[in-house]
DNA sequence: TAGATTGTTAATCGATTAACAATC
DNA sequence: TAGATTGTTAATCGATTAACAATC
């Protein structure tokens, strides 16, 4: 029986992240019991680290037999808190706002948006995927209202700061932002930033390296 | 003078891309020299990491004056390979893939994406953004054809393995996948996911830690 | 029992940070 | 010159991997 689990990693969560999706994918029945052999096998990764990784999640397999696969999903979906939804606005409605919204999987992740701001007039008031556009101006105060947490910024960069401060204004703790805008927020905000530029220059440099190595053709 | 330039890991390369943003975003001919000190402070880095990544990128800077903030930028800018453009195309004109295809931005990131692919019928001929939409069935030939080397996969997740094992028929050697499903793909083609999950969970998990230390009001 | 698999302890690796010398 | 800043070498830290004991 495990005991104290060790504090994660930001890379961890994102692996465990991974085991969740990869075990709902797996077909119903077919392996009610799953080894990390196996889980490390598919995912490309090393066997002891997903070991190590699930043993922050639950209490652990059994020897011989591996982890069930039933109870690993229930348990990492309860250490990723994917069981008490938190709620969260978005504020910027255009092409990236709109995804995110008609996006309805965040639910199962845990996330609950439950209203959208925008600045266009047009859209004020309207419905995108059952949830309300309201004015960027009310931000503050129907934040507090709904005792919300957390804010989604897909706003162009040059209004993301403004956004954010109102949003925290309004009480929110945690802003996951898509603006390619640097935010500062005080310390008992957390911010996420995700950040495509970034992205984007990763996947270029695997691509180069990866072309020197397995050759342009 | 620097020499030989170390390899260098994705955290540096994401850090790098935050600098070349703020650089940029910095009032023109304020900073015509700035330092490491600063980039640091301002984005909250510890200043021998951004020296330890600016050596990585040109060739250097001077005591006691700092970067020479143009030739930073230009020298970023190269490493990025922001100045060689490399074509891509877009699989999947839904919310995300229009949000992306309309994002104009990539161009300067040195992505450019010439091409878009959905399934749907009523999509298949029009344009988004200025770039035409083609039927999924084409991907193969108008990869080849165009000469294009990156895909992005902007469809469901149970569609995401069949159009990518299209894009890699088609000649592609780059994916960048922002499908909520685990892809395979040969060791010739390299991967990037955009794994939203993950990231909330990264978000959901620093909140948590947050309203603990600075308390839930 | 024998063997597959887990979980833990120790070793390795890589990235970050600290200390300091070089230099403009 | 003195001091600010760079760049480098060494130390620290944390994460990953290897080796192995425990166990079903």
């Amino acid at each position: 029986m495990p005991e104290n689990k060790p504090r994660i990693s930001k890379a961890a969560l994102g692996r465990i992240s991974q085991y969740l999706n990869y075990l709902k994918k797996l077909p119903e029945g077919a392996y009610p019991y799953i080894s990390s052999t196996i889980i490390a096998e598919e995912l490309g990764l090393n066997q002891v680290q997903v070991r190590k990784d699930l043993a922050c999640v639950g209490n652990g397999g059994k020897p011989k037999i591996g982890y069930k696969r039933s109870e690993l999903i229930s348990d990492i979906e309860h250490f990723l808190g994917h069981d008490d939804s938190s709620d969260a606005v978005l504020v910027g409605v255009g092409n990236l706002g709109k995804a995110l919204l008609a996006y309805g999987n965040f639910n199962k992740y845990g996330l609950n948006i439950i209203a959208a701001f925008d600045s266009d007039k047009n859209l004020i008031g309207s419905q995108i995927a059952g949830k309300t556009v309201y004015s960027v101006d009310k931000i503050p105060e129907l934040c507090k209202t709904l005792n919300v947490k957390i804010g989604i910024i897909t706003v162009p960069a040059s209004e993301a700061q403004e956004v954010c401060n109102r949003l925290i204004d309004g009480g929110v703790r945690a802003i996951w932002n898509f603006a390619p805008a640097i935010i500062s927020v005080p310390k008992r905000v957390v911010i996420k930033n995700e950040d495509m530029a970034a992205s984007l220059a990763v996947l270029s440099k695997m691509l180069k390296e990866n072309l020197l190595n397995y050759g342009a053709d």
